[in-house]
DNA sequence: TCAAAAGTGTTAGATTTACACCCATGA
DNA sequence: TCATGGGTGTAAATCTAACACTTTTGA
């Protein structure tokens, strides 16, 4: 195939911004980089792409030697591919976007990776195009969570309503009003009230919901 | 710099999807693959990202070099990164949309480069995974279309209410009632009423507007 | 007994949708 | 004169946003 041998090849990684909910914020997770250039640096975790791996499969290997967990939400946030944007070498970068309950996430492969969760609104100056790629993909989880039941892949299988609320406003930068909030859940039969009951938010205790899967593959009405 | 060498590098192309409107239609540029592996079949335009190039310019390059344009609105779909999307050999694509004024684009060009306008109700299969790059493309202008001022674009600089209802409903693919929309395209006052008049489409005549991006910008309060 | 979070409805205002006729003109 | 596309307003229905008090219980 003289015709590819024209034109050369780079080196093309996977960056993935790893979202999270905890303490009513919403977090990302960011290390210090191991390796030069930019050792030190704060950074993404990511990894290249082998010559026999789609980039898809090559983010879900990156995101499961990180957390160990294999089914994850994850999206495509896009590329970027300036020139420059690796101080080493030419390398053109894929993002994607992961969503994880904190606690699914041990803490001792945490530790093993060197890896913090920071708060979104202090993500502190991080190596390369790194803060382009959180803040796209933030965008981007701003629209979705407004459409699709994502939400639920950030919070424990069975959880409280002002717990969800408290995940949407932290997501979406801006408080919302609970009376209309819990009205909207209302109407979605996907988000299903248990008989149990959390003690740890409240001396009342609020009742825990669960997202049903299947009655939402049924009658996807989402719309926050 | 070994710590790159350990990984393997791979090619990486641009796919431009190129939408235009004409003849009340939505349409999509492509052309028969000149080269092996596919030659013959339908395809996107599209080229290698260079070692010098950000994949952007990559794909301003080659959006200029079929089209002689290089002023056009583009935005990137995301990357296409299927082991064997390409029969011949491992090659990564970022795929691009871009939006053009059919009359702009010279036909002479047009013919020497082998490309054909289609409606987008009527693609045929494409190379590889080109018509996932198209419907990708689509689903994304389509959301754009609503809350960005991209419709300008496709038009001539002078147009009437009914071109650009017809072309948001070729985009968004139903039918719109003429009312409602000319009410709110009123209240966008970045849209303005020139004092030439249309006489190709009517006998009555309809009159000219413009698009202001000046006042958009001081402005911009884009729903449709 | 009181502090703290859970839970619950109504109303006004804004937005959206549906709908039908007259106008100007060239053929 | 008539066929064609251009141009215009209103009313009902729906959706959205604002708003405050009662309940439960552990400390």
């Amino acid at each position: 195939m003289t015709y590819y041998k024209e034109h050369s090849k780079v080196w093309v990684s996977v960056d993935v911004i790893i979202f999270g909910f905890d303490e009513q914020k919403l977090k990302v997770l960011i290390g210090r980089r191991q390796m030069d250039p930019g050792r030190g640096e704060w950074s993404l975790y990511g990894g290249f792409v082998a010559a026999d791996e789609s980039i898809d499969d090559a983010a879900q290997r990156t995101l499961e030697t990180l957390t160990g967990l294999n089914n994850l939400y994850m999206r495509q946030v896009g590329a970027f591919g300036s020139i420059d944007r690796d101080p080493g070498e030419r390398v053109i970068s894929i993002a994607y976007y992961a969503l994880i309950n904190v606690k699914d996430y041990s803490e001792q492969l945490r530790l093993e990776h060197g890896v913090e969760w920071v708060d979104i609104n202090e993500v502190p100056p991080l190596y390369s195009d790194h803060n382009k790629m959180v803040d796209q993909a933030l965008h981007i989880m701003r629209q979705k969570i407004k459409t699709a039941p994502i939400s639920f892949r950030l919070l424990p299988s069975l959880f409280t309503l002002t717990q969800l609320q408290r995940l949407y406003e932290a997501v979406i930068g801006e408080e919302v009003d609970k009376r209309n909030f819990r009205k909207r859940i209302k109407d979605m039969d996907f988000v299903e009230k248990t008989d149990l009951i959390d003690k740890k938010s409240s001396k009342r205790g609020a009742a825990l919901y669960r997202f049903n899967n299947k009655a939402y593959h049924e009658d996807s009405n989402f719309k926050l």
